[in-house]
DNA sequence: CGAGTTGTTGGATCGCGTCCAACAATACGC
DNA sequence: GCGTATTGTTGGACGCGATCCAACAACTCG
């Protein structure tokens, strides 16, 4: 069987580390295969779009999407939910005894950096795309995670169950209602940062009073 | 055309009012067919039962099946999508100043009288049933929609829309945070409206103080 | 009894998501 | 250079949810 774990660190000249393991490579990306499903979606509707469509304008066959997406609403929602095992892992790690501190830290940073990709597209082009029910279902699974992970590390705290599902439900509504704000405005102009403040400050009061 | 609206009212003797209607009576009923369902997902889990297995049991086609319900996971949501109809409705129609009671009046009453059905069945035995991934998804749905109708209230009485969005979260989380527990201590014991009780309480300070 | 209305039924259709066996392209040890 | 293990790709099949539709059935009313 598998002798050495078969993984080569190929370090270029400008020393980018670049992870090449054995076996046939990637005929594709998640960057390509979005930017052409959000092209489609312009042209004919997310409903109007079907996997082979995207697939088949990236150049690979609809088997092969599956390899790079779970389904085809992660499309838009792959980001963010690297963002949000981000955080999960961050929370569930942390050792403070300032579970409020941690919460707010741990969502500014999953906020910092936060790129206009897919999801920032869909989100301005929703009525354009036919996105409308599409973004309120995926943002409510986005939204119920969120709270989760939040609440979990306010209850490990000490946190009744309920409040601590209330605060986490106002801090995962504050994330979405900021990256919806974010996008109309232009995401590339201003920082997700500044607005994304203004929405954990309205959420801040659910915390018990230190 | 249609002549006269085609609508008589019975009155039987105790003057109990059964809508009779012209045409071909129903077959089934939401409730015949909720149960049903109930009983397979217990004895087959969510996923391992179709909607051709429901209807069977339930004794309808497969093709009826969709005039009561409109998607499979309507079966347990539909008690509580009404109420949310019905909740956005009366806080459309609330002319009062204050929108913060309004809210609190507005989601007390959607908990007063909340009957113990399919859907706390659903939680309490999510794990027996395969559902929870799929509680997961849809119950992020109706926080959305609680979430949006209370953002909606409060952003017309002058809030912002980012505050109002996070109070409308934190309520919505309130709402489903209060129905789990409640489900969880038996629906049956203990009435919704103490724990709700709890979580309005809970979500108030992301409120405006007065 | 006839007309209008409402509901049921079976079948067709479509797309998503899963699964699988066959095949292709790479790295590595020899 | 050659086998081998590994990783990806491809096409096809499948089941299921959901939509649509024409034909039919059961009821009310005049």
């Amino acid at each position: 069987m598998h002798r050495t774990g078969a993984v080569a660190v190929v370090r270029s000249t400008l020393g980018a580390v670049t992870e090449q393991r054995s076996g046939r490579p990637r005929a594709s990306s998640r960057e390509t295969l979005a930017e052409a499903a959000c092209e489609l979606f312009l042209e004919q509707g997310y409903d109007g779009t079907s996997i082979a469509d995207i697939a088949n304008r990236a150049g690979v066959s609809r088997s092969s999407f599956f390899n790079y997406f779970e389904s085809k609403a992660d499309i838009l929602w792959a980001g963010l939910d690297e963002r949000i095992a981000a955080l999960d892992a961050r929370l569930a790690d942390d050792q403070t005894t300032d579970a409020a501190t941690a919460v707010l830290a741990g969502l500014t940073v999953l906020g910092d950096g936060f790129a206009p990709d897919s999801l920032a597209l869909a989100i301005v082009n929703a009525d354009a795309m036919g996105l409308e029910t599409e973004l309120e279902r995926e943002a409510g699974v986005r939204r119920t995670r969120i709270g989760a992970v939040v609440a979990a590390r306010l209850h490990r705290s000490g946190i009744d169950v309920i409040p601590s599902r209330v605060a986490g439900a106002a801090f995962a509504g504050a994330v979405l209602a900021a990256i919806e704000a974010w996008a109309h405005e232009g995401a590339g102009r201003a920082p997700l940062a500044r607005v994304l403040a203004e929405g954990l400050a309205a959420a801040s009061p659910t915390l018990p009073a230190p």
